[in-house]
DNA sequence: GTATTAGGAATGAACATTCATTCATAATAT
DNA sequence: ATATTATGAATGAATGTTCATTCCTAATAC
């Protein structure tokens, strides 16, 4: 088993716990048994807790940056542009159920807090897809004038509740529901 | 002192520390020296730390529920009933801000899965005003058809989410923000 | 004087982290 | 080609710490 494969055993490990049990259900213990390897051998990969629960977390954010890149209408209007995203997020974590409850758990914790004052989604050397929207949105004037975080609330945090909703199957995402989603928040945001 | 009182210490010192350090941050010695009470006393109002950990989540939606109550217009149109609701969501949070970081903490924790499941901000006996406006709307036909989750989701969790930034400095709350929000959010939603 | 309430030291379980040891593989010598 | 030695990855028992809960003693109320 190379190493490299290890280290990803290691992370898929601690996702897939973490986002079932949350932090606490999670023990160092636990994360080494599922991932078939010693307790110590983490230690190998990752200095301590703090550092793999972070690193879990960019696993999944370059994944989520890469999946939305994909295809993206760079030349087409900004309208489709955002649909391409908000259909693409919800794609991406209906398929990965188990980045989504991750992301969440990392979202709402002292980890999350730190991490959201720099900025989400912004990975370096990449272009921030959502900024992008978001300028040229207000430059073209096809979106009302909002500090950009709150026009990425608007825009995005229904989605990422109902995807919760769906995760916990207390609704059922399907492509008509998602596209009703994304135009409801193109409503939303749209001048 | 009366026993309410020491009771209602308490849940205010465990609401104060988890909103601000989370669950991990707050051990029972650290609520108790909060609450100026011995680490036993807490065990003679709350039969052990998951049972406090509820409680004070209780507290605060009934709060919230008798704040959001008070002047309802139950014989406006939906509309301006949704706007009272967003909007006080809005005042009362961001006067309250310990109480939403606790709300946050809670929800997004196994304790408020499971309390998502029964339905949010259902409180035994009075009439759920989200449940209301949802469904009176629906009768309307002054909003979209929507499963009634994801009307919801649409209506405030761009809400919640600008609520957090405010709490967490990151945008600046006041009554015209609000505003735009709350309007934002109806676009979304109304037909 | 008795019953109830408060207090906080003591207890034991859970957990992150360390580190001495094992073991497989690679490098080198013969 | 075979034997010997060196390297460092992997391991998990041991350690020290943190924390919820208990329970005995003290204070207070009645």
């Amino acid at each position: 088993m190379t190493k490299q494969v290890k280290r990803e055993d290691i992370i898929r490990a601690a996702m897939d716990l973490i986002a079932a049990q949350g932090f606490h259900g999670a023990p160092m213990s636990m994360i080494a048994e599922k991932a078939g390897v010693g307790v110590g051998t983490i230690y190998r990969y990752f200095e301590n807790r703090d550092i793999l629960i972070k690193a879990v977390y960019q696993e999944i954010e370059e994944r989520l940056v890469t999946f939305l890149s994909r295809d993206y209408p760079y030349d087409q209007p900004v309208r489709n542009c955002f649909f391409h995203v908000a259909k693409g997020l919800v794609t991406y974590f209906v398929q990965n159920p188990m980045e989504f409850k991750y992301s969440e758990q990392f979202h709402y914790s002292p980890f999350g807090e730190a991490h959201r004052r720099n900025r989400i989604f912004k990975t370096a050397g990449q272009p921030d897809i959502f900024l992008e929207l978001y300028e040229r949105g207000l430059a073209q004037q096809v979106i009302k004038t909002l500090p950009p975080t709150v026009f990425f609330n608007l825009a995005f945090a229904p989605i990422a509740w109902s995807l919760r909703d769906h995760i916990l199957e207390m609704i059922r995402m399907d492509d008509a529901l998602a596209q009703v989603l994304a135009a409801s928040c193109w409503d939303s945001v749209k001048k």
